[in-house]
DNA sequence: CCGAATGAAAT
DNA sequence: ATTTCATTCGG
């Protein structure tokens, strides 16, 4: 009840004006009913409004959800949070220094003293964290294409989400979960159907919850690909299987057709399959495998790619297909039973017969290697399995009734990509369970989902009959059964593979072409695209897969093992694979492990069957391969990544080429990529390896070099604040200040400050083989990064800006004010209004901002003297650093500008106390630094 | 849950 | 022009 209030509300608020009708609707529970009764319909509707459907879906889900658990629904759709600044990569990085020196500070200290390191960096410094940042962001607006910074005014609260996932990091899944899950709260994120990872934090992604996130990602997406396929997986998954596949085949569609929608889910699988790779690299240790440059995500970006270009060929590939006439549908039939069946035998044996039991006789033979796995984290496994059977059986009453949904709803939301396959490994690796929930998720997903799985489903049934109960109530739709057989084909035709679930713009496309039987022709049109382009690709992509292939002996066991178990289970598959045969005379096994697929088509490369299956193959090993690393590394993480290598190749090539493919995806960031050539090592993965690498490659500075800096600095930031000529009219700032107490802000700017002196105090330390050797102490783990040399380099630098400290500063000065500057200014001139020593009030900086050399010429005499008196007066504590034996050389590099800042330090100190500004007893500080400085130039 | 910082994006 | 939001984590 309260969840479907909010929903509403939140749908309404939180999207574009345009869908929030929608949404309201979709309050309305009857229209659910009806959606969830007839499934087909609700399909085609949803072609012609992906957007809507997925509101409703989503309104539904959310319904359904309120009903059971809103909350989780809305949890898992958390959607990405938005790509960190330069700064806050900076902010992160030194964070850690910043405690540690100074670990009395508290975070809002620290993060002043950042800034005012940053604002002390040198550009070139500067310029490597915005580097960073921008690539950061290209790749994450590739990930997420759809994805909004800021999601209008308002705010996914998500107050429920806590319910069911623990995490809250859950970075919803980029398929379904972004679009379809879109809780009422996040109505806002549902405008845009980003979806939702958890780049942002690479901190976070360290954590096993992040590796937990990165695995479920992974199941996720490799489900979506092997649900569609596999019968046996119960309905939910299925729903879910789609979304790999149906991101794949969205990633080509979109190269093919750019359509606003479609790109979104596209990067996000991308993005994705990019995490997982990095994580599992990650755990398995940077290995330079380069040589993945063709890894499987890579080839399929350049189908993708090809498709593209291929449309052009595909369109008399299509005349030829059509001269073929039925048999192009049996075909593709076969081609997609074939890579349903491979997806379903590696998923399918594993999950089910784990979990299932199924009777198929490949499948149990595998089913006894996973369980081999199992009974390693039988722990995990056991969870797993108690909530999938449950979650099976339900999810079949779901398809009926709507009622379960809020048991999946939660989990749905962050699960949505949980592929079929990644569950096994789940079952195998995952000791959280986590997957297993997923697995449960997919069913989730509800709508949209539901529908589509449902057709899926229906196909898959025949052979699914081994799960008692799923198959029956998916039989029970017969109908759908046609349907779903029929949009497969279609599917497999446009190359949608998945189609599915969130599929949105893989729907439009394919229910489009496909809604009815129709399709097929138009189908058609797609899939020679996508395959001459994937035969390229296939080609190179097949020598890498197969490479790819071996690491995961499972996959490959899998694969051969459960051919045989396809025939006896897949009976639709054999009678299919004939007309495979017929395309391409390399696939003619079906069974075929993807490996052997590949071989041939490598081999045969030619023949266009040899690519789909290539492609079958490619996006099963992918998905297997990046289930299996992903998996392990979530067990490694969890285990605290004690065994590094065993995947960590695989999913290093794919991290790399996700990487890559962001990047050539990216035309704009075209010079990023420049950059991140030249730094392999910034260049490598976005995902959370990548950044990770990356971040962890950024320079790292010693708070030596900084403290230094901020020696000279203050008067850069007064500057900064001086920037802002006008501050007299720092009042009319932003409403925020206002909102806040002026006086809490100036309070705690002048803690601040004091704080400030004493970073410096550590920072004053002279020496470098003192800092280094400091910092080495404190921090030895920059000493082990090739970035010490970068801290030496910055310190050389400080030291030069000391010696020279005008240089620093002018440049300071003349860059232009950022918005945020602006801000700042504001604040500055706020909390540094000074009363001159007329005894007026002015923005402290005004004067030296404008010119700083100038005025500070002026002011340096008066300030002397001022400070003279109060030095005498005060001296007191002043800053440590000063008094330590540093300050004399210090003193000696102090430039007429650090003497203004004084001066203008020292009228602010007399302002305060005269005036009213004063009201804390804060100025002491304030003056105190800016005094010693003074003495030791006097 | 606020805040302090900066910056990018959105409104 | 202004607001939002990203990270961080103590209070």
């Amino acid at each position: 009840m309260k969840g479907s209030n909010r929903n509403q509300e939140h749908s309404s608020e939180g999207e574009g004006a345009g869908k929030r009708p929608k949404r309201k609707c979709l309050q309305w529970h009857p229209l659910l009913a009806k959606k969830l009764l007839d499934f087909s319909e609700e399909e085609e509707e949803d072609e012609e409004e992906e957007d809507i459907d997925k509101v409703h879906l989503l309104e539904a889900d959310g319904l359904e959800q309120d009903v059971g658990e809103t909350e989780d629904d809305e949890s898992p759709e958390q959607r990405a949070r938005r790509p960190m600044n330069a700064f806050l990569l900076f902010c992160k990085r030194h964070r850690s220094l910043v405690r540690q020196e100074h670990p009395k500070l508290d975070n809002r200290g620290a993060t002043k003293i950042l800034a005012d390191w940053w604002a002390v960096l040198d550009p070139k410094e500067k310029q490597k964290y915005t580097d960073m940042a921008k690539e950061y962001k290209d790749a994450f607006m590739k990930a997420n294409p759809g994805y909004r910074w800021c999601p209008t005014t308002n705010k996914p609260v998500k107050s429920p989400t806590p319910t069911v996932n623990p995490r809250k990091k859950l970075w919803a899944f980029p398929s379904d979960s972004s679009r379809d899950l879109p809780t009422p709260k996040k109505a806002k994120t549902e405008e845009i159907p980003q979806l939702n990872f958890g780049m942002a934090d690479p901190t976070q992604m360290g954590g096993l919850s992040m590796l937990l996130l990165a695995g479920e990602h992974a199941l996720g997406t490799p489900e979506a690909s092997t649900t569609p396929c596999r019968p046996d997986i119960s309905e939910s998954p299925e729903l879910h299987q789609k979304s790999p596949l149906f991101q794949f085949a969205e990633i080509s569609s979109r190269t093919s057709q750019p359509e606003g929608p479609s790109k979104q889910c596209q990067a996000s699988a991308l993005f994705q399959f990019a995490e997982i790779s990095s994580s599992t690299s990650q755990l398995g240790g940077a290995e330079p495998v380069k040589r993945c440059g063709n890894s499987a995500l890579f080839q399929l970006a350049e189908m993708c790619l090809a498709s593209e270009e291929m449309k052009m060929e595909e369109t008399k590939l299509i005349n030829s297909k059509e001269s073929d006439g039925g048999r192009m549908k049996e075909m593709e039939k076969g081609k997609e039973e074939r890579d349903m069946k491979v997806e379903k035998n590696n998923e399918a044996g594993f999950q089910k017969e784990a979990e299932f039991e199924k009777p198929s006789k490949g499948n149990i033979r595998e089913s006894k290697d996973f369980r081999n796995f199992e009974e390693l984290q039988v722990d995990n496994v056991m969870a797993v399995k108690l909530e999938d059977p449950k979650e099976m059986r339900k999810e079949p009453e779901d398809d009926q009734k709507y009622s379960h949904f809020p048991d999946f709803s939660y989990s749905a939301s962050s699960k949505i990509i949980i592929s079929d396959v990644p569950s096994r490994k789940d079952h195998m690796c995952h000791p959280h369970g986590i997957m297993f929930i997923e697995d449960p998720t997919m069913l989730n997903k509800p709508e949209k989902i539901k529908k589509k799985k449902k057709k899926n489903k229906l196909d898959r049934h025949g052979s699914d009959k081994s799960t008692p109960k799923k198959t029956c109530k998916k039989r029970q739709s017969s109908e759908s059964d046609i349907e779903s057989v029929m949009y497969t084909i279609e599917a497999v035709a446009k190359g949608d593979w998945g189609v599915d679930k969130l599929g949105e713009t893989p729907r439009k496309k394919v229910r489009t072409s496909s809604s009815g039987k129709g399709g097929i022709l138009d189908a058609k049109p797609p899939k020679k695209k996508v395959k001459s382009k994937e035969k390229k690709a296939s080609k190179e992509k097949c020598s890498d897969i197969i490479k790819e292939s071996r690491p995961p002996d499972f996959l490959n066991i899998s694969a051969s093992k459960n051919a045989p178990g396809e025939g006896p289970e897949g009976i639709k598959a054999e009678p299919l694979t004939p007309t495979e045969d017929a395309l391409p005379p390399s696939l003619p096994g079906q069974t075929k492990p993807e490996d052997s697929d590949c071989h041939r088509k490598t081999e045969t490369c030619g023949s266009r069957k040899s690519e789909r299956s290539c492609k079958g193959a490619l996006y099963k090993t992918l998905v297997s391969e990046g289930m299996l690393t992903s998996l392990r590394a979530n067990v490694d993480r969890g285990k605290r990544s004690s065994g590094k290598g065993n995947s960590s190749d695989h999913e290093g090539c794919w991290s790399e080429e996700s990487w890559t493919f962001n990047q050539s995806g990216t035309s704009g960031s075209k010079k990023f990529k420049k950059k991140l050539r030249e730094d392999s090592f910034l260049g490598s993965a976005k995902l959370d390896e990548e950044f990770e690498k990356k971040f962890n490659s950024l320079p790292q500075y010693s708070p030596l070099t900084f403290d230094r800096k901020c020696v000279s600095i203050p008067r850069k930031k007064k500057k900064t604040g001086n920037m802002s000529s006008e501050s007299t009219k720092t009042s009319k700032g932003p409403f925020q200040s206002q909102k806040k107490n002026l006086f809490h802000k100036i309070v705690s700017k002048y803690k601040h400050k004091k704080e400030k002196p004493n970073v410096p105090e550590k920072g004053s330390g002279d020496k470098w083989s003192h800092k280094q050797f400091f910092l080495d102490a404190i921090h030895p783990t920059e000493a082990i990064f090739s970035e010490d040399r970068n801290t030496t380099e910055p310190a050389y630098k400080v030291k030069n800006a000391l010696s020279i400290p005008n240089t620093p500063e002018p440049a300071a000065m003349q860059e232009p004010l950022v918005g945020s500057q602006k801000r700042k200014a504001r604040k500055t001139k706020i909390t540094h209004l000074v009363r001159t020593a007329d005894g007026r009030v002015s923005p402290a900086g005004s004067t030296l901002d404008d010119k700083p050399k100038e005025q500070l010429h002026r002011s340096l005499p008066k300030v002397t003297e001022t400070y003279c008196s109060d030095d005498c007066s005060h001296n007191t504590v002043e800053e440590p650093r000063s008094s330590t034996p540093e300050m004399p050389a210090v003193s000696a590099f102090f430039s007429l500008a650090a003497l203004a800042e004084v001066a203008a330090m020292e009228n602010v100190h007399r302002g305060q106390r005269s005036t009213s500004l004063t009201h804390d007893g804060q100025p002491k500080e304030m003056p105190q630094a800016p005094v010693l400085i003074s003495c030791a130039d006097q």
